[in-house]
DNA sequence: GCGACAG
DNA sequence: ATCTTGTCGC
């Protein structure tokens, strides 16, 4: 298949320095799906935060037939439609998009973050919740706060990091336009003491309550 | 062939 | 990803 050529394509366009203005406006961006729907919907939401309030200043949720089934390392092509869709429904571009996902720290350093990002053109940070690919340089430490890097096949793709104690760490990668400090520096920023930065937070929630409003059952005739 | 495997 | 309330522990 050739989306694989495409995301390297795609990786080869992914700016991996700093090149973002200053951040007044977050966005956390999420899909959310079920699998006993027959319809196969993803339903994407996108809400933006303002900086530092982290207060919500607009949001949308978009919802369409999945393109294909969940592949391993194809997330973006599955989730990207849906969420470019509900980013156009905002009155402003954010500054900075925090992705459900990986960033580069893909088979092919081109994780649905840095994809988003290329696609969009914005500064993007995935925040993921498990492991892609790559191995921490060291054993992570147990306090809230333990950093270390990960690498794969010799580079620095990400870190993990122990957003909150007894919690399993999030792995966070840049996506586009975001160095690695950078992307650790906003989710730390936004966490709130809890172990999701309130941008993926917020995100998840919302595409859960556009996904259970789209698989309601219709409203009462009579 | 075997093991790994974002959401 | 999703199925799901209360409950145990710091």
């Amino acid at each position: 298949m050739k989306l694989r050529r495409c995301q390297l394509e795609l990786a080869a366009r992914a700016v991996r320095e700093d090149a973002l203005g200053e951040v007044r406006r977050i966005a956390g961006v999420d899909v959310s799906s079920s699998r006993f729907d027959p319809a196969r919907m993803v339903h994407a939401a996108v809400v933006v935060l303002d900086w530092p309030s982290l207060t919500p200043v607009a949001r949308a949720a978009v919802s369409l037939p999945a393109p294909m089934p969940y592949i391993t390392g194809l997330l973006a092509f599955r989730e990207i439609p849906a969420i470019e869709a509900a980013l156009a429904q905002l009155p402003d571009p954010p500054d900075l998009l925090m992705v459900d996902g990986q960033g580069i720290a893909h088979p092919r350093r081109c994780g649905i973050a840095t994809h988003l990002g290329v696609v969009t053109d914005l500064p993007s940070i995935g925040v993921a919740k498990s492991r892609l690919v790559g191995q921490p340089v060291a054993p992570l430490g147990e306090e809230p706060g333990a950093l270390v890097e990960v690498r794969d096949r010799g580079d620095v793709v990400g870190a993990l990091l122990r957003s909150r104690a007894r919690a399993n760490p999030l792995h966070i990668s840049p996506g586009h336009r975001v160095s690695l400090a950078t992307a650790l520096h906003w989710v730390r920023a936004t966490l709130r003491g809890r172990r999701l930065p309130e941008p993926t937070r917020a995100a998840h929630e919302w595409a859960g309550q556009a996904r259970r409003a789209a698989m309601a059952p219709p409203p009462g005739r009579e």
